[in-house]
DNA sequence: GCCGAAACTATACGGTGTGAAGTTTTGATA
DNA sequence: TATCAAAACTTCACACCGTATAGTTTCGGC
């Protein structure tokens, strides 16, 4: 099986022209989203961006929800990435400084793809689920991680704090531990709710901000923001410097 | 100018009926977004239950997007209502307990409201901004109020917690100060401020969850929330009694 | 040079929001 | 009570959407 000998070329230049053309049509919708909205990815825009017909794009995905949610799995991971490299760029540093790192990193981020972040928190395919072993929820839970890993970093100043939660380990998926759990062996679960908090206290204030929610009642969110991640600092045991 | 002496009944009937068919309208509408999310929001489909033509709508909404606002209008009120319910009847109760009452509140309603959580904190019409001076923004400073109601409770105790905030009138919008500022004449811009953060913590729980990012992570949303408030409640310099 | 698969197009159907024009209903008036 | 104008509603039309089916073109491998 695999390529006939001496014509990987050719057979490449199948695979690599489909290769292209799928790149392609999730680039040019990558486009219409953020030129206008998730409701801009249409599949008659974008074959008509590419000289192409909308049908043609069936030959690439099987319909517009999978051309979404594949956009999804892309952004969600580029998100991730974002994150994880901000965080390996502080490796080092103090713990408070490596928070203020993850976080700015992930509002940096929602900033300069709005609609992206809209795309992976809003539903834009109302009623879609990502499938369980797809990029997506591999993308969440790295972000989970990396909140995890503020978490285990923060840990031996925190702990004190947080020895009333009654967590246990059967109150978290077993698809996430079997990330986290290798990751950071001595982490307990009251850490790992304590992940999942920071993650609501950042997506709260990002989100509202992204949705323009916070447009109406301060004109300073950066400076929102901040406070909040001194707060959370505070919170974590750390010494509010940066 | 006015009604014609003596024909008040008359004159009345057709404004009646045209508020039954407007309130009809609205009522399908919701139903069908509680059935199928804010995409079966049709025109045609309201028709259709309703024994009409779509183009009749348009006698009572200038466009799908005016009637879609006018429903996120209703439900902001109604979620503002109902925390704003709630904080009344806790009156009289410590402040970490009527913390609690308010939170509850705010997400009991989400759980039982996602589609109008969705409707209200989404973006179901793509690019809309709330016109400044309708009732959805009116709404967003009543919850945003109520939040202050909150820090003002517990700005007692809360306040040498929050001394290095370097938070100023200017940081709010006028047309927030002009409700905050009278209801709670003694509150600082550090308070104003932290009502906001309030509000993007508890968003940003109750906004994963809705929209199922929680799910893959922990089977146990209520209680993460619930230990986010015990921390809340701290973090307000409240005893953590309930 | 030929073949078969892959890529793509043409056509069609049912759905959507919405504009223009025509029809019916109905409350006030002479 | 007959009439009339406005309001309510329908009909028709258009452009757009996703997508199914069938037909056509392109092109690498023999």
């Amino acid at each position: 099986m695999g390529s006939t000998a001496g014509n990987k070329g050719t057979r490449g230049r199948r695979e690599r022209l489909r290769a292209e053309t799928t790149a392609e049509i999730k680039e040019v919708a990558l486009a219409l989203m953020a030129s206008g909205g998730p409701d801009a990815i249409t599949l008659r825009a974008i074959a008509r961006e590419m000289g192409m017909t909308a049908n043609a794009i069936y030959g690439y995905f099987a319909t517009r929800d999978d051309l979404v949610s594949t956009l999804i799995d892309d952004v969600y991971t580029a998100l991730a990435d974002a994150v994880d490299a901000a965080w390996q760029a502080s490796s080092g540093k103090d713990a408070a400084t490596r928070v203020h790192a993850w976080a700015d990193a992930f509002r940096d981020w929602a900033l300069a793809h709005p609609e992206g972040f809209r795309l992976i928190y809003g539903d834009p395919v109302p009623g879609y689920q990502a499938p369980p072993g797809g990029p997506a929820p591999d993308a969440a839970r790295r972000v989970c991680t990396g909140l995890a890993g503020l978490a285990a970093e923060a840990w031996p100043w925190a702990e004190p704090l947080y020895a009333d939660s009654d967590f246990t380990w059967s109150d978290f998926d077993p698809a996430l531990l079997d990330k986290l759990r290798p990751a950071f062996p001595g982490l307990p679960p009251a850490a790992v709710a304590l992940a999942l908090r920071i993650w609501g206290r950042l997506h709260g204030l990002v989100s509202l901000e992204i949705y323009g929610h916070l447009r109406g009642q301060t004109p300073s969110p950066d400076k929102l923001f901040h406070e909040e991640l001194a707060q959370l600092v505070r919170a974590l045991g750390l010494s509010p410097r940066a």
